[in-house]
DNA sequence: GCCAACGTTGGC
DNA sequence: GCCAACGTTGGC
């Protein structure tokens, strides 16, 4: 089967890819997400070894800043039945959860970081999902000659 | 902090 | 099933 590739988005001051090397194994769960598009990514598409792209929004500046890859295979998000937690679903339930997600483990740090302006500024990298205006798929595909590009970019001398 | 874009909710 | 109101995302 072909590789699949990804992006996802995090916010640095929620959780940095610095946060992720931190973690135990270099892997968390990329829990809380609500978005059905996303979800549908993680429960349906996403496999074991596929490569993501981490990428921080609502930073200055946003861009790609590291390598990572899906570390499980699709699981029930636990926050959705925490009452305290920001992504509790009460609709939801143990036997027929509504969210579903993945781990993801943090490969390496890019060299340099690969701007959304530079992606934007490239012939091919502004047909990313990341790059279109008002996106706001916090996980999205990828074609592989895109993240070989991004992987390209984000070496010290290009 | 602003605000455009977008997803979700809920009244009807 | 429509659509206005509302909340969130995320670049700037």
């Amino acid at each position: 089967m072909a590789r699949r590739c990804w992006l996802v988005k995090s916010e640095p001051g929620t959780f940095s890819f610095d946060d992720l090397l931190a973690e135990p194994e270099r892997t968390t769960a990329w829990d809380g997400v609500r978005n059905y598009q996303a979800r549908n990514f993680m429960r349906d598409e996403m496999r074991v070894g596929d490569q993501v792209l981490f990428y921080h929004s609502n930073a200055s500046p946003p861009g790609v800043v590291g390598l990572a890859e899906v570390a499980s295979e699709p699981y029930p998000d636990p926050t959705q039945f925490e009452p305290d937690a920001p992504g509790y679903d009460p609709k939801s339930s143990r036997e027929t959860p509504r969210w579903q997600l993945v781990d993801v483990r943090a490969v390496r740090t890019l060299p340099r970081m690969v701007t959304l302006e530079r992606i934007k500024a490239h012939p091919e990298l502004r047909h990313m999902e990341v790059a279109r205006r008002g996106s706001r798929l916090s996980i999205s595909p990828v074609d592989p000659a895109h993240l070989e590009i991004v992987l390209a970019l984000g070496e010290a001398a290009c």
